[in-house]
DNA sequence: CGCCAAGTTGAAAGGTCTCAACGCTAGTGG
DNA sequence: CCACTAGCGTTGAGACCTTTCAACTTGGCG
């Protein structure tokens, strides 16, 4: 645990490397995980007493860390360094419409087929890319199943069935639970609903 | 329509009086509102090209605009409306947070109440507070049902089908379609399944 | 080898959607 | 003044998708 719900800022920090998962939790247990950060993405709620949301490492993980106290005064001495962190909150907040969309009105398989997308922008792939197809991608998933769900808003189960399925289709194949091979990213963009971006 | 999804930015506004809805759209036509703003609130995607997003009025809107030329330019010279604008961009980062919460786990009643829970604490109050219950609280729905539905992630007919829900529960009345009075804020939060905030 | 956690698969239940019919309200024109 | 129409909202029945619960499989590890 990094950063807990409710809690006072104990840090701010940029991600290196790895990947930290940002959750919030409704009172019977159904949860929900509203953001992922990859590397050198920002990870901290400025200008605010208590964090919103919990902060929890998903894989190894390495963070700059900047120490809470004085980390506001920092931003507002240093303009630049404001505006930066402003332009990085935008862009968060363009990615939050876009999963709201997501969440409101995509089908299951969309849903799943979209997170692989996402994924396999944002983590490093894990090389050979086959000379035969070159649009041919390989990845390891940062994230179990549960965790999957938790970011879809679907349960374990039905994130499983959509997997297989899009194996079935030939969108994906999976090496192993968390390895994960797309021969087509236009395929899957197409099974994600996505237009090309 | 104020802005178009895509387009080149034609104004920031602050909202002086109304409602305006933000929307996005699948290519199937498949909508959701991401966003509504009240009075006060700011409209405008600094730093981008283009609109992430569709910028309609729900009702009779009062404006106060900016030119889009040289807006950005207002920023970075005062720094300090930056800042502000930092600040209230991080406030609809928490609150699209919230609401990514209620649709990937929340139950149609309890989006249904939230949305009015939503409503109530924005829209300026219809007036008369009876003296037998200080509770009570009565308002206008600035939505039409189709609008509310794209704001849950639902269909017209089940906002409409949870709407008569609560109203047999005795949880909200309903003056007419637009109208609304709530008892108990206290028990709509229950019907949220929300602690009080 | 056996155990445990993680993932998959199947069958049935449940919730939301779809489609269709109906009700209400307001505006229009005879 | 009263049909008539159009738009919005409600209600009902059945289809569809996802969830739930349970059993089974796979993979990692002592």
């Amino acid at each position: 645990m990094i950063l807990g719900e409710g809690e006072a800022h104990t840090l701010f920090a940029n991600i290196v490397s790895g990947v930290v998962k940002l959750t919030k939790t409704l009172e019977d247990g159904r949860q929900h995980i509203i953001g992922l950060l990859f590397a050198s993405d920002f990870l901290g709620r400025a200008f605010r007493k208590d964090n919103p949301y919990f902060a929890e490492a998903a894989t190894e993980v390495e963070l700059c860390v900047f120490p809470a106290a004085g980390f506001e005064k920092l931003l507002t001495e240093h303009s630049g360094l404001e505006h930066r962190l402003f332009q990085y909150t935008l862009t968060e907040l363009d990615a939050c419409q876009e999963w709201m969309l997501l969440l409101a009105r995509k089908k299951a398989e969309e849903r799943v087929a979209s997170f692989l997308l996402m994924i396999a922008k944002r983590v490093p792939n894990t090389g050979c890319i086959h000379s035969a197809n070159s649009e041919e991608i390989r990845f390891q998933l940062p994230l179990s199943r549960s965790e999957i769900s938790d970011c879809l808003g679907l349960t374990i189960e039905t994130v499983s069935r959509q997997m297989t399925r899009l194996k079935t289709k030939g969108v994906i194949e999976l090496i192993n639970y968390r390895e994960i091979v797309i021969p087509s990213v236009r395929a899957l963009q197409a099974a994600a609903y996505e237009s090309a971006s």
